[in-house]
DNA sequence: ATAATTTGACCATTATAATAGTCAATATAG
DNA sequence: CTATATTGACTATTATAATGGTCAAATTAT
């Protein structure tokens, strides 16, 4: 057990997701890019999980409209840290 | 509806989800850096709602042995994406 | 209360993410 | 198949995140 997880795996799957949302909604990098305000290398820098800042992912997330998920999933993950008894 | 979600407000609050899971385990802003091998600086940023790299959060989801469950989230929000029909 | 620790706010420097550009390889459309 | 669009892989430059340091204010421990 405690399987380790890397996060180079971790970034390749963040780009992997922010890619099949884009390409869901059948825009180009190039599109992307311009309507966030942000180059192409970003929004490729991003999906080829290489390394980014959480403005460039969050302003994709804003766009995609799944930054409300993520705030719940933020809020709901704090209230369970807060809410668990501490083992250290 | 359509509430707007800021940008600016999710990073606040993923630094005071950082630092909730710091305290949780009893560690100060430069033990927690110096287990990483980062500045304190860039620990203090990502909880004060600075802008930072996802290198850097991820690093202290893995010391938080918290990456597994982000890793999970990923997997399923991707697979909803792929599975549900395109509105676009 | 006071001593010790931690934190937020700086600053100067270094490392690197972001930008703007090009081009060949792929993929998509006609 | 041919034309068009998109993507990945570069390069040089600029903007900024990361670093290492200091210090006063706030917090925590004694």
């Amino acid at each position: 057990m405690f399987e380790t997880v890397e996060i180079k795996e971790v970034k390749s799957e963040i780009g992997a997701l922010v890619k099949a949302l884009r390409k869901q909604r059948g825009h180009s990098q190039s599109q992307l890019a311009k309507s966030l305000g942000v180059s192409r290398t970003s929004i490729q820098n991003l999906e080829l999980g290489k390394n980014f800042t959480i403005d460039t992912l969050l302003k994709v997330l804003k766009e995609m409209q799944v930054l409300e998920q993520l705030q719940g999933e933020l809020i709901r993950t704090k209230a369970h840290v807060l809410n668990s008894k501490s083992l250290y």
